[in-house]
Order: structure tokens, then sequence, then C-alpha cells
DNA sequence: CCTGGATATTTGAGATTGTCAAGTAACTCG
DNA sequence: CGAGTTACTTGACAATCTCAAATATCCAGG
């Protein structure tokens, strides 16, 4: 049973949630200036860094495999990612961004406008101290 | 374009990104307990506080009406919400979380352990400085 | 070696969320 | 009253998601 909480945590978890919806909304938007939704951008963002199998993508992006084939191969009709053989294990297929899903990958980060515009009002010593409280917040 | 960012901004935007991930996971996880999905919690967590116009739901939800249609409907079929006439306007429909849908939302909010575990780590000392660091950071 | 069980991926069915265009009803203002 | 706007719904369609079933491959014990 949740005890009540202070006004003080209350418009604390307010303001988080303000924070969620707006990280949301930029990353929505950016990914649609790129013809991607938000899931592909997700999976194009992944792989700028590295192949990743099937499996992975699904434990990264918190969803069934079998969703994830439908996305890879969204952004595979479209040249920005390929499915490779693992060398390692026939079974596995490793989705790669191609050197295409690179450039756009690299132009999504650049368009993302949530990290410069928000933290931009705060000093680099208050960066700091915000790091320190988000880090204790997740338990890092 | 974007100017490369500083390590410590690069790592705060990292750890907003956690914060995201993590809030949406409690907030399904949530849902999910009360069989609700995302939207359906979001809009009944509206609608418990005071009956909405379905154009009001979809500014809140930053959506089409249309849409709100169907996430009302599959609500009101539950019996947690009800469409009701607007005195004022009759092209309006109210919709109102019904006696049924207040006592889901409520549990809801109990069962969303977000605003106590993360936030529990840190003092109340601590809790005003991000809440000054997130409100600067929203610009309000 | 070879068989049984686990793992990786895909396919297909179905629900939900979202968009857009079109249609109906009701309001507003000249 | 009539024209234009606003509120809501409907229908068509795309994307995301889940689950169950099928296929292919791996691995470990006998």
């Amino acid at each position: 049973m949740a005890t009540r909480m202070d006004a003080l945590t209350l418009e604390v978890v307010d303001l988080i949630g303000s924070v969620v919806a707006r990280y949301h909304e930029e990353y929505e938007r950016a990914a649609a200036e790129h013809a991607l939704t938000g899931a592909q951008a997700r999976v194009l963002g992944l792989l700028s860094l590295e192949p990743v199998p099937m499996r992975g993508l699904a434990r990264a992006l918190k969803c069934e495999p079998s969703n994830v084939t439908g996305i890879v191969d969204r952004l595979e009709a479209r040249g920005l990612v390929e499915r490779r053989p693992d060398p390692a294990d026939r079974r596995v297929k490793l989705a790669a961004a191609t050197a295409s899903g690179r450039e756009v990958a690299t132009a999504l980060r650049d368009s993302l406008d949530f990290a410069r515009e928000p933290l931009g009002s705060l000093s680099p010593e208050e960066r700091g101290v915000l790091r320190d409280l988000l880090r204790r917040m997740l338990g890092q």
C-alpha cells in the first residue's frame, strides 16, 4: 500500500513525467524528420554502434523477438539495415546498419535537440549536480 | 549542425534516457497489473480528476481526436468510463470515470512504484535541488 | 554418433494505437 | 437564415506489440 507522498516528492514525480513526455516528443519529432518511427530510430541507433543479433535487439527493446522481425524488415526494405549470418552460429542473424543507415543515424543524433536545449540553461556545475542525483536515483 | 557535446552533458542525456526508459517500464507494468494498456491508463488517470471532452483528451495525449474515440470505447466497454453530454454544447461528449474507473485509477496510482523507489534514496534537500534543476530544464 | 531438449528466427493471427479523409451534428456570427 | 467552424465518429490503413506454431540449428548425455 502506498504511503501518501509529500508535496515535494509529488512535484518531482510530476516534473519527471514532464521530462519523459518532452523527451518522447523530441525523439519522435527527430525520427519523423528522417521518415522513421520511434522504434525504427531506436533500432537504427543501436545498430549504428555495432551489429546485433535479432535476439539482442529484442532484449534491448524489451519486446518479443517476433516484433523485431517486422521493424528490421522495414528498415531493411529502405536499405538502412541488412541481415548478416553469424559465422559462429548459423541460427543467428546479425542486424547491421548499412553505410546509408549509419548516415541517417548520425543525422538523427544531430537533430535530437533534447540534449542541447533543456540542458543549455544549466551551468556545468549544475549539470554535475544533476548527474549525481540522477545516478543515485537510478541506483548506479 | 550539432556542436559536439562535452562528456558531462552526454552523460546527463544518457541518464535522462535511462530515467525515461525506467519510467515507461514502471508505467506499463503498473497498467498491465490492472489489465490496462499505457494509453488507457493515461486516459483513466486524467478522467479520475474530472470529466474531459474528447477533444481535451486528444490535446492532452497529443494525438488525433479519432484516436481517442477508440481508447475511450475500450474503457467504456469495461465500465471504467462513460460518455456524458455536455449541457453547454451538444456537440461535446464529456468522458468521465465511473465509480469503478476511479477505483482502478486509485489502485493504479498506488501500484506505480516509480515515485517511491528511485526517489527514496534521495534526502528531502536533494529532492528540492532536483526539483529546481528539473524546473529550470523544463523552462518553468 | 545421435537423439532430445534448448535456442534463434520467422510466420500468421489478432489487439491496440496512431494517422488521415470524409461524414454528421451542432455552434456562431454576420 | 446561411456560411464557416468545431466536435465527434467512422472507415481504411500502417506500425507496434503479443502469443502460438513452424523451421533450423546447436548442444549435451548416452
